[in-house]
RNA sequence: GGGGGCGUGGUCCAGCGGUCUAGGACAUCGGCCUUUCACGCCGGGGAUCGCGGGUUCGAAUCCCGUCGCCCCUACCA
């Protein structure tokens, strides 16, 4: 029998970081085990569960390059066959009605146990567990019908999800039995906290993957961060291509403890992932989320700055469009004492530079009029930072005046000198 | 209340009875580099492994208790 494993989102349109991590869980563990990755929903809930909800959920897994091999089912095309266990169960006596709704049946006595893969052995005294509704009055099925009904027909093999469905399996399991199926083995993972040991939600900035899309992270060092939320390699090992992960992956070496989200790692990973990008490619990246035209000496001048592909835009957008005023603090700091007279040296220096204009050229122009006033380097490259970029942080000086041009360098000083009389 | 699960520096992960005077990453601090900010490199601080017992020649690692946190206990998922 072959491995199949499912991934079942709650369908709010919003792909949380923790079902992206149970979903990158479930799809590692299919793919170095040559297996089935199969999608579905089994939200009952009609008001979540609508087609604008889903697709959105499968545009996230796609930005993952989390591919699916069927599915997903819609939770209503299966509505037949959950009635059909409903029926079969109260049939056997396994379940009965209650005021309009179909109860399972829970012995008052016993003891269920079940092998976790991650946990371990775990046991439940049934005395602990009430007769729990598997339908409604209106017919409709519940969660813990629909995820057993669903399990079996689809003939999973395994059910990796939330520890906070820990409590819930031996509900599926009783389910199941009656049925006469066959149980899937099953692997719950440790929860995801906000910084406050409380539960990942918006209030802890982005906790969605579109977010973090938007955000400007790549999907490849998601994947990396994530993977590390809740499971290790082994004692030093940090950064994974897909492959690697996908082969190493074991839910045998999934921790057992809740993790904190953490998104300063995430963009220290990112940052990593950023530089080793092809710059052509970068470039590409940074068009795609932007959706504008990106130069192609912008990006190579920003490339080891950036932790997110939305720095870029602070850091590198003055190559873009023209800054459309100074940084007060800044202006403060750099534009005192004698530093319109260095500009104005530059810029003579700059009109008077022969041709090409790169940053060879411009250093060397730079530098003799750092010479020549007889001031530190920075007296000089300050202010000019401030009169082409607005702010006092960008990439380097003479990239950055080469990269802009003679002609805009030289109007945006003036433009400073101006703004400085 | 009942049931279940978890507990290693601020955070994530490693550690599975001796090689642990507890390792790596992020964060933090200091230094180097230097035109800013980063990157990179070097170095530092920070954990009596929740706490208390026990087993053992020896425990973060095994056992018991205790405390804390989380989950389930819905005609939510």
């Amino acid at each position: 029998m072959s491995m199949r494993v499912r991934f079942a989102p709650s369908p709010t349109g919003v792909l949380h970081i923790g079902g992206a991590r149970t979903a990158l869980y479930n799809w590692l563990l299919a793919r170095g085990a040559g297996g089935t990755f199969v999608l579905r929903v089994e939200d009952t809930d009609r008001e979540r569960s609508t087609p604008e909800n889903v697709e959105r959920i499968l545009e996230a897994l796609r930005w993952l390059e989390l591919d699916w091999d069927e599915g997903p089912l819609s939770q209503w095309e299966r509505r037949e066959r959950h009635a059909e266990a409903a029926e079969q169960l109260r049939e056997s006596g396994h379940a009965y009605e209650d005021e309009g709704a179909l109860r399972f049946r829970v012995p008052d006595e016993g003891e269920l146990a079940f092998h976790d893969v991650v946990l371990g052995q775990i046991s439940n005294p049934l005395a602990a567990i009430k007769d729990f509704v598997i339908r409604r009055s209106d017919g409709s099925p519940l969660y813990n019908l629909a995820v057993a009904v669903d399990d079996r027909d689809m003939g999973i093999t395994h059910v990796v999800r939330g520890q906070d469905h820990v409590s819930n399996t031996p509900r599926q399991l009783m389910i199941l039995r009656a049925l006469g199926a066959e149980p899937p083995i099953y692997a719950h993972i440790p929860l995801l906290h906000g910084p406050d040991g409380k539960k990942l939600s918006k209030r802890h900035g982005a906790a969605s993957v579109q977010e973090l899309r938007d955000a400007g992270y790549l999907a490849e060092a998601l994947r990396n961060y994530i993977a590390l939320l809740g499971w290790g390699y082994d004692e030093t090992t940090t950064f994974m291509t897909t492959a690697e992960l996908i082969e190493r992956f074991s839910l045998e070496r999934v921790s057992k403890n809740p993790a904190v989200f953490d998104e300063q790692k995430l963009r220290s990973m990112n940052g990593r992932y950023l530089r080793e990008l092809d710059a052509g490619e970068l470039r590409a990246r940074l068009e795609a989320l932007s959706g504008r035209a990106v130069p192609p000496e912008a990006v190579a001048i920003s490339q080891e700055k950036m932790q997110t592909l939305a720095d870029f835009w602070p850091l590198a957008g003055f190559l873009v469009d023209r800054p459309s005023g100074y940084d007060e603090d800044a202006w403060e700091r750099v534009m005192g004492d004698g530093a319109p007279e260095r500009l104005r040296a530059v810029r003579e220096a700059l009109s008077a530079l022969g041709e090409p204009f790169d940053a060879a050229a411009v250093e060397g122009a730079l530098r003799d009029v750092v010479k020549r006033f007889e001031v530190k380097p920075k007296d000089v490259f300050q202010p000019i930072r401030v009169a082409i970029t607005g702010t006092t942080v960008s990439p380097g000086i003479f990239e950055s005046v080469a990269a802009l041009g003679r002609e805009e360098t030289v109007a945006r000083i003036d433009a400073a000198l101006a703004h400085s009389a």
